[in-house]
This record gives structure tokens, C-alpha cells and sequence, in this order.
DNA sequence: TCTACGTTTCAACGAGAGTTGATATATAGG
DNA sequence: CCTATATATCAACTCTCGTTGAAACGTAGA
């Protein structure tokens, strides 16, 4: 992931709708959610929350594909990822000291256990 | 950290000048750069990085002091763990299994032998 | 084919972000 | 005290982003 990437990812992470709608389709899972009930989540107008799932998509932070009528959305958990890395990575550069807490709490959550991280 | 505040750090970092910033003082370390060199490092007018500096350090994710007639900046590590942290949360909530590929990227990246992470 | 449903696209509007230039504040030296 | 340096603040402008309503598209069933 490059600086671009990035910087794409994070300007659509900063907006309140598409993070809300992030963290619902992190949370729905790889099955993810069709836009009418993401719509509904988020409480956003449909034709508003099409804006911002295409954003999100661009971004490479979701996905989608058809299922009949609608249309199933859900996290692109690669590129949430990359994104995470590109952070770490920038803060391994020069003074790595400064950033093993943050790897030290996150190898504190197992994610292959289901524990949750309470930072 | 709670949603707004990811929220405040998302958009800081959407931006170029300042993800550039911030960047640039993650990689300087703890001792930081003064406000007229990171002007020159990131190509950006000195009044209208100052803008930039106030919002990141608003949302938490840079720190001030000042030394003489210099005011030097330097990466908060802290804020930027903690924003880490919170998508890895939302990552294990639910369906813990799907981010657990990032975790071990990231355990890959042992900080504290000052290897930098390749993704 | 016609209708209903779900989703997307488009143009227009309003609000907010980012930039610029001028001005103000704080510190150090003569 | 006066000047120079470093940084911050302010008002004004431009431009982009997010929202809205109307219309179009695509799919499934009668």
C-alpha cells in the first residue's frame, strides 16, 4: 500500500457514515449486509449511502456483489490491513522503541481465540 | 478511544499535508522537528501548516513544546497506537477469524529488533 | 410484458475544508 | 528599546464534499 492508497483509505474513514457503515460490515462478517438493511444501520437515505459505499469500494475498504435484487456489501479485510500495516510500518522507520507497546497490545489480542481488544 | 475520536483522527489523516506531517515526525522520532523544518520537509506555507498542526494536535495524534524561538512537533505515539488498536477491535468483533492474517503480519514486525514491516 | 422492488446515477444546493495574504504574538540578540 | 526571527491568528476566497430529490437502471415475479 502506498502513500495514495492510504491516504484515500483514511479521508474515507474520516466521515461518520463510512465508518459506521466500516465497522458494520467488519462486524457482519464475510457474508456482509445488503445496502436496504445498511441503509437502515446507519440510517443514511439510499441514494446518499450509494455515494458512500462507492467511495468506500474505491477506497478498497469494502466489496460488493449481486445476490438477486440486492446488492451484498462487505469489508475488504485485506485492505483494512494494509492500512493498519502502512501506519505500523511507518512507525518501525528510525525509532521502532516508540511503537513496540502498540505491537506488544495488539499480540494481546488473540484474534484466533475471539478475544477482544479493550484498549 | 471512542468513535468520535477515531473519527477526528481518520480526517487528520485524509489529508495530505498532513499525513505527509505525520509521517515525516513519526520518522523523526521523539526528539521531534521544529515547525519551520517541517514547513520545508512538507512544502507547505508556514501559516497554513500551523492550521494543520492545531488539528492534528486536536485530534490527538502530535504533541508541541517550546524550545526558544522554536516550537518543535513530534509524533504522539500514544494517539496513533490507540487508533491501531480501535480498528483492530472492531476487526475481532463478531468474526474474529478473518483478521487474524493482519495480527500475525504485524507480529511479524518485531519493533523491537527495529525491522521495518514489508507489506 | 407489466409492475414492484432494490439500487444507482445525476444535477443542484448548502456547508465546510484548505489556501492565501496580512497582521499579531512570542522569543532572542544588539 | 528596537529589530529580527519564528510561529500563530484572522478574514476572505475558492473549491470540494455531503446531502437531497428526481429520474434511470436492473432484477424478480405476476
Amino acid at each position: 500500500m502506498d502513500e495514495r492508497q492510504a491516504l484515500a483509505a483514511f479521508a474515507a474513514l474520516g466521515q461518520e457514515h463510512r465508518l459506521r457503515v466500516v465497522r458494520a460490515l467488519v462486524t457482519a462478517g464475510p457474508d456482509g449486509l445488503a445496502a436496504g438493511v445498511l441503509a437502515e444501520t446507519v440510517k443514511v437515505a439510499g441514494n446518499n449511502l450509494s455515494f458512500h459505499l462507492k467511495e468506500l469500494s474505491h477506497a478498497g475498504l469494502i466489496t460488493s456483489r449481486r445476490e438477486g435484487k440486492s446488492v451484498i456489501y462487505s469489508a475488504a479485510y485485506g485492505g483494512l490491513s494494509d492500512l493498519v500495516q502502512f501506519l505500523m510500518r511507518d512507525c518501525c522507520q528510525g525509532h521502532p522503541e516508540v511503537c513496540a507497546p502498540a505491537v506488544a497490545a495488539l499480540a494481546a489480542c488473540d484474534c484466533t481465540t475471539g478475544d477482544t481488544l479493550h484498549a
